[in-house]
DNA sequence: AATGTGACTTTGTATCACAAAGTATTATGT
DNA sequence: ACATAATACTTTGTGATACAAAGTCACATT
């Protein structure tokens, strides 16, 4: 039984739950769906980027600028493990 | 979709599925079953007990101590709802 | 008394999450 | 062209945290 640090932590295990259901996603949908500042979004979801979890889109829309996030396949990879991870201990109550 | 950091944190999580599941447990049962370091599951407990999670009993077995540890109720609703947390993310990723 | 075992406690360190404030990029308005 | 506004970061500082390693303590047996 081993929990990914980098999945694990509470505010990435809700960006990889929201990623993973929701698909793209833009930065300020983010802050506002999981109530956390700018600057922590960033940090968490740099975090992700550098382990090759998330792919980043930069866009103009309507004049203002855009930044959407997805999981990479590796990121719906780790995610989907670490759900199953959680599935086995929540499994292994009954016994 | 809030996340208790004290039943959340890995090893911890770890220790209260294990009582959940399994009901009172020795110390060196502990660190042999989820191989952590006896100063970390003594620090891990702790928490547990500072909290109410956790109630402790100290005896002599055939000559040797042994603390044996169970979840207070407390500590099962705690992690009872956690584990519904954990349940409606995973829920959640199907819609 | 000395030793051994189990159960901690202490100490040190590296990491981490978070808040708050500052900055950069580009668009729009004048 | 210039100033302003909006979004998306980046920097800085701080307090908490996990963990390892080593030291200590209580009690029982010899």
């Amino acid at each position: 039984m081993e929990f990914d640090k980098l999945v694990h932590q509470p505010t990435r295990l809700q960006l990889f739950a929201h990623l993973y259901a929701n698909g793209e996603t833009s930065f300020s949908a983010l802050t506002d769906d999981l109530e956390i500042t700018e600057g922590n979004l960033a940090s968490h979801i740099g975090k992700m980027e550098e382990a090759d979890c998330v792919a980043v889109n930069k866009q103009f829309v309507d004049g203002s600028p855009q930044t959407t996030y997805r999981l990479t396949e590796h990121g719906e990879d780790l995610f989907e493990a670490h759900v199953q991870t959680l599935e086995e201990l929540i499994d292994g109550l009954d016994s």
